[in-house]
DNA sequence: ATTGTTGAATTGTTGAACATTCCCGCGGAA
DNA sequence: TTCCGCGGGAATGTTCAACAATTCAACAAT
C-alpha cells in the first residue's frame, strides 16, 4: 500500500502561479482519503479487518491519527466499528440494498420533481454524454462512473449542499458491491436510454413525466442488485 | 459542567441482577453524547469555541478522547472544524435553513407518499396525542419534543435505518436555532391541528393527501423559521 | 497607516505506556 | 467425547507527555 503523500494531490501547483492556497487536508482526512480509494476499488472487500497497528506502519502515521481516519470512514458508513473488536469494511446485506434504494427514491425523486436551473440540468445532459462516450469506447469502469456522475447530477438540481453530501455518502455505499454487479459487462447499457429520456424530460420541464421514469428505474435498478448479490 | 461518568447513566443495574450487558458507550461516544446535550439545551450556544485542554479538564478525559467525540460531533454537523483553529459549534444562516427545510421535504414527503405500515402509523398517532397533552398541559418544551417525535414517526414510516438517522441527524441541526424560535410561546400551536389532520389522512389510507398537507406545512414553517430568524 | 516581527496559545501529530476486552486453545470434569 | 472454565496472547480503548505547525494579537519599524 502506498504511504500517504502530502503532495500526491491530483491538483499541482503551477510554477510560480501562487494560486491561494485552502486548507490542506490533514493527515488524518488523507489517509481516510486513501482508505475510501482502496475500498471502491475493491482492494479492500467487504469484510476485511482494518488493524489500527498494521495500518499505522504502513501508511507511516501514528495509531491515533489512524483512529482519526476510522471515525470519519465509519460516519459515511464505510467500515463498520465493533466495539473491542475492531473496525471492518462494511457489507451490505440484501437489506442493505433496499435500504439504499429507499434513500435514493427519496431525494433523487425529490430533486427532480422540484426541477432544477438550466446549469444544473446541463450538467445532467453532460453525464449522460459522458456515458455514451464511454459505451462507445467500450469503456465499462468510466460508464459507471458516469452514471454515477448522472444520478449525483440529478440531486444537484435541488441545489441543497446536505442532500449532494448524502447523496455521494450514498454512492460510496454503492460502490461496496458494484464491482461484484459490474463484472457482467454491459451492465449499465440498459440504463443508458432510460437516462437519455430522463434528460431529455427535464430539458422539456416535463418534472413530473422524468420523477415517474426515475422512480421506475430505480426500482428495476434494486431488482437487478438484489438478484445479483444473492446469487 | 458535569464530568461524564460511566454510571451516571439512566438505566442502572439492579444489585446482583448480572443483566445481559451490551456494548457500554464508549467514552468518546459519552463525551459526545454530553456535548450534544449541552448544544440542544443551549448550554453551548452557536458560535461557541470548543478548546480541547479546557474540556478534557472538565470532563476528566483525555485530550485525544476529546478529538474522537468532536469527529463524531463534525460528522453530524453539530460542530464545524476549522483546520488549527478549532472546533465550534455550528450557526446556522438563512441558506442553511432552507437547505435543512430541503433534506426534510425530500424524505419527509417520500416516506408520508410510501405508506407505511399499522404500527408506524400508530407511532404517528401516539406524537400526536403527545402533542395535545402537552399543549393542555402549557408545556411547551415537551411540546417542542411531541412535534419532534410527530416527524421522526414520519420518517420511519418507510421503514429505513438510513433515512432515520439522516431525519434524527437534520432534527438534531434544527435544535440548534429552535430555543431561539421557541421563545415565542404558543409557537407550535398552530401545528397541532395540521399534525391532527396529516394523522388522520394517513390512518384513511390516503397518503397522497397526508403529503400533500404535509409539503404545505414545511413550506409554511421554513418561512415561519426563516422570519423569526433574520429578526 | 501599513507592514514585519515576535511570542504566547492552540491545534495537529507522534510515540509509548497501561487497562480492558476478546479470542483461542488447553486441560479438567461430567 | 463433550462441555465448561481458565489462562495467555493479541488487539483495541484510553491516557499521558512531548514536539511541530499554525494562528492570533500585540508591538515595533518604516
Amino acid at each position: 500500500m502506498a504511504t500517504v503523500n502530502p503532495h500526491e494531490s491530483t491538483e499541482r501547483a503551477a510554477p510560480g502561479a501562487a494560486r491561494l492556497r485552502v486548507a490542506v487536508p490533514s493527515v488524518a482526512t488523507r489517509v481516510a482519503s486513501e482508505l475510501r480509494l482502496q475500498i471502491a476499488e475493491g482492494a479492500l472487500p467487504p469484510g476485511t479487518k482494518l488493524k489500527e497497528e498494521a495500518l499505522s506502519e504502513e501508511l507511516g502515521v501514528s495509531r491515533n491519527t489512524v483512529r482519526e481516519a476510522f471515525a470519519e470512514l465509519a460516519s459515511e458508513r464505510l467500515v463498520v466499528r465493533q466495539p473491542n473488536r475492531g473496525v471492518f469494511v462494511a457489507s451490505l446485506e440484501a437489506s442493505d440494498i433496499h435500504d439504499v434504494y429507499t434513500v435514493r427514491r427519496a431525494i433523487e425523486v425529490s430533486a427532480v420533481r422540484g426541477g432544477g436551473s438550466a446549469e444544473s440540468i446541463a450538467a445532467v445532459r453532460a453525464a449522460v454524454e459522458e456515458g455514451k462516450r464511454a459505451a462507445e469506447a467500450g469503456d465499462s469502469e468510466r460508464l459507471g462512473s458516469a452514471n454515477q456522475h448522472f444520478h449525483g447530477a440529478l440531486v444537484a438540481m435541488a441545489g441543497s449542499e446536505r442532500l449532494d453530501i448524502i447523496m455521494s455518502q450514498v454512492l460510496a455505499e454503492m460502490r461496496l458491491f458494484f464491482h461484484k454487479a459490474s463484472i457482467d459487462g454491459g451492465f449499465y447499457q440498459d440504463y443508458l436510454s432510460e437516462n437519455e429520456q430522463i434528460c431529455t424530460a427535464l430539458e422539456a420541464g416535463e418534472y413530473e413525466r422524468a420523477a415517474e421514469r426515475l422512480l421506475a428505474y430505480l426500482d428495476r435498478s434494486e431488482e437487478h442488485q438484489t438478484a445479483v448479490h444473492s446469487s
